[in-house]
Parts: structure tokens; sequence; C-alpha cells
DNA sequence: CGCGTACATCGATGAGTGTCAATATTGACC
DNA sequence: GGTCAATATTGACACTCATCGATGTACGCG
């Protein structure tokens, strides 16, 4: 149950320009985007998805990113369970680690919307 | 005090590809994009955002923009401050009434940071 | 001046959420 | 099996925030 919600990518990446500026957003389709806004809506996350996009190989473990922050453990990975429930992050374990890598396709699939072509 | 604190275009947008994905945000910089951000993580203020940049002439006045939701007129005023002060809507007083108009640069600016090139 | 309309501000309230300490789970290794 | 290290889950608390009703301010008009 984490595959992927995104059901913008047909339509909206579509388009042309800029989705958002273009016509009036609905109801329904402004509900479906803000799982993945609200959770880089946070200083931590937005720093958590730019470190694990930064990191070799686009992955990166829960270790290493405790390390980044001063917080608890518990803290960060609550915080990588919503971006990874929003479906920002993709999660393999390996052994005792865990290691989280950027879905990039929706990342972009944001940004489209939003500020789009123009 | 709502001309810009997007010190971020200079640098980030400059930069090739997508900033966020290639080098680690600082919490600096993560902290300076979390109001636009933040102001974009709720249903309501997307969706204010696309009806006024899709409005005629890029601008809409508060009567109508009242009139496209089921929520009383405060809590749209109220929104549309926290998008005003967030520097994403341009604010400007004719008679009676208030027009908003979307920056369409800050906008593309947060969609840079985001998904940039890749 | 007085009245009505357009929009903003205030105060209160209920829902949501970021954080932690404590505890549970999972896997490696001796 | 027992123990330790890496993550996840739980429960609690403080704080933020979306929303409303009531009230305030500003402007146009007769």
């Amino acid at each position: 149950m984490s595959k992927s919600q995104l059901t913008l990518t047909p339509v909206e990446t579509a388009a042309c320009c800029s989705p958002l500026l273009r016509e009036p957003l609905s109801w329904a389709q402004a509900e479906q985007v803000m799982p993945l806004i609200k959770a880089l809506a946070d200083p931590v996350r937005l720093r958590l998805v730019s470190i694990v996009a930064a990191s070799e190989g686009g992955e990166a473990c829960v270790c290493d990113l405790n390390d980044a922050f001063d917080l608890s453990q518990p803290t960060i990975s609550h915080h990588l369970k919503v971006l990874h429930e929003a479906g920002l992050l993709d999660r393999t374990k390996r052994g005792v680690w865990v290691y989280y890598a950027v879905r990039r396709e929706v990342l972009a699939d944001v940004a489209a919307l939003l500020g789009g072509g123009a």
C-alpha cells in the first residue's frame, strides 16, 4: 500500500505548460497532491530528501541520516516514514540496515505541477 | 516588508540541474524555503493560487475567491494573508476591492528547487 | 453625515503534528 | 540460545494551525 497514489502524472504533466497556473485546480486534484507537498513542508524532511538524493548511489541508510541531525532516532524514523508513505522515498532493507532512495519522478511531478513551464 | 525573502534565486537557480537533488540542503536553506512550501501545503491555499493565476489578467478580487469555497470570509482572508506574507501573492487595492495576483517567478523558484532539471 | 458593502483583525476552539523517552522488533554474530 | 546493534512503534506532551463568529476598518454613495 505504498506503490504510488500519483494519478496526476498522466494528465497534468502531459499538459504543455503550467497545470496549476493555467486552469483552476479542482478540490480533488488539490487533495491528491497534498500528501506530497505536506511531506515536503518540513525543514527536516526537505533536508532528508536532499541528503538522500545527494548521497552515493542515490540512497542512504538511516544510521547516516541520524547523524546529520540533532534529533532523536525515533524522530528521524518518523519523518522517513512520512516521506515513504507519501511516495517520495523508496525503502530497501539490506541486512540490519535500511536504505532510502528518492523517487525523482514523483518529485519532478510536484515541481512540474507548481512551476511547470512558465 | 513583503518584497521578497527569496535569496535562493541567485545561487540555486543558477546551478545547472536540480539544487535539492545534487547537494545536501543546509539547514539555513531549508528554513528559507519553508514559508513558501508551507504556504502551499494546504488544499485551500493551493487552489487559491491556482484560481488567481488562472483568472483574467492573472488577478482576482477577494469577493470572487470567497464564492469559490464553502468557507467563511475570514478564513479565506486568512489564507490570502498567509500566501501574501510568504511572497506568493501580490496585493492591490482598487476602490473597495482587493485584488491578488500570483508572483510566478517565486512559484517557479520553488519548482526549480524541487524538481529543477532532472 | 449615515448607511451599506468589501475586506481585515481578534479571540476561541478543536484538530493536527513534531518531538521525545520507553519499548518492541529484526537481524547478525558468537 | 543469548546478546548487541539498527530501526520501528507506542504513548504522551507541547505547540501549531485551520476554522469560525464577532467585531473593526475603509471606502463609496445618497
